[in-house]
DNA sequence: CGCGCTATTGAATTGTTTCAATTTAGGTGG
DNA sequence: CCACCTAAATTGAAACAATTCAATAGCGCG
């Protein structure tokens, strides 16, 4: 696990710590003190956070880049929990949780991460309890999508559920054309199936006229109708 | 949906309140504070506490009996998210998170309820923040059981993950005699397949002489290396 | 511009579901 | 306390969706 760490030139911190929700309500002064706190590390594409059965002693809050939270079975396959972008924070479950985290976290491009030690924080949450108010939101925004994963991996077919995560990520970039935030490869292990299982699902929207691919990574629905068709049961 | 409003004598609130973790901690005089702002219901098996698409304005911390939280897919299938036995709560999600629930809640056996108004509860955790903290202890740990869950229906077969719910039973139980906290019919909506799949499973199990079946709710555990070799990678 | 990683396609196999028919368990009332 | 009756569970057989393994194609990074 290779990272750079940067010198103390506050404006960076400050700068991600104005703009995180968990922190963002407080005042300047406040800010000031928690930037102080921070250490910055940037992961390069592919280079492992932290693994599972390791204790994590400190927040990662994203600058920038993307991070996906897996877990591997003990067969070798390898479930995404969940992909974080900048804003998000990470190594929370052991702050509240003193056990080992089963998780791995993994940059799938090149990430800055603000990191802000364990103790630091519990003692940033003692004096400003809204912290932990806006911890709570993110953690009940959390649980919810979890839950929506776990309704679909235990009850919606693959074609149900690639249909889903296409009509979330496009309601999520605002646009009939969406860029998959990960590889096909990640998209499967996301919703629990194959590449191979994906591309033949894509091929055949594709053949039905209700989508389009360009590239790897893009994807332009021409029949919404019918991708949210497949959400409301199968015909 | 039917409940029994019971009248002001304060001795079963206060036992409610103090047995809860959320609660706990605080002193005998917070504590009696609290027991006057609950209300308690009972709910008999099979009635619904509440149901998808509504705003939640209360939290329920269960007493007595147990409660199944689940989705309906619009085909009408039902997936168990999680349930929930004494001390635990629910209806938090609309607490930090002003949407409507997409869930169900359901007794899955006589229930009794007690509950407090999301308001009062607002009231209570600026007042003890500290109560925000362990809401966060019990958020972390389902967050973790999610994580669990995603994990087997995303990449384990059925008959791995119906060994390690009968696994995870026998730990919580600390028994290798264990009772089902629900219908098998529940248990195969919890672990996303269908009663048929787990009764065979659990005849093959049966078979092989790695458990035994006693009525319909009674599992003992034979050869308990065997069921843990199915968590560990596929022979 | 070329190499490597990512994605695609084919064909055989497998695990799981579905639907329908029985059997069994266990709570309820006499 | 026993017999009943309903809900729960079991079993069979056919149909299906998805995976696996292997071989090929193609995008895009350096």
């Amino acid at each position: 696990m290779k990272c750079h760490h940067h010198g103390n030139h506050n404006g960076e911190f400050e700068l991600c710590v104005s703009k995180v929700p968990i922190f963002n309500h407080l005042n300047q002064e406040e800010m000031k003190e928690i930037a102080s706190l921070i250490q910055s590390k940037t992961f390069k594409k592919g280079e492992v956070i932290f693994s599972a059965n390791s204790s994590i002693n400190e927040l990662f809050i994203i600058h920038t880049g993307r991070v996906k939270i897996y877990r591997l079975s003990e067969s070798g396959r390898e479930q995404i929990l969940r992909v974080l972008e900048a804003k998000e924070f990470m190594g929370e479950l052991t702050l509240f949780n003193e056990s080992l985290t089963q998780n791995y976290a993994e940059a799938t491009e090149k990430t800055e991460i603000c990191v802000i030690q364990k103790l630091d924080l519990q003692k940033l949450i003692e004096k400003k309890p809204s912290i932990a108010l806006r911890i709570l939101e993110e953690f009940s925004r959390r649980l919810t999508n979890a839950d929506q994963l776990i309704q679909q991996l235990g009850s919606a077919d693959v074609e149900t559920r690639l249909a889903s995560v296409i009509i979330d990520l496009s309601n999520k970039q605002i646009s009939r054309t969406v860029t998959l935030p990960m590889s096909k490869r990640d998209l499967a292990s996301l919703i629990g199936t194959t590449q191979e299982t994906i591309s033949r699902k894509l091929s055949t929207f594709q053949e039905h006229g209700w989508i389009k691919q360009t590239g790897q990574r893009v994807i332009t629905i021409l029949n919404m109708e019918q991708l949210i068709s497949f959400t409301e049961g199968k015909k």
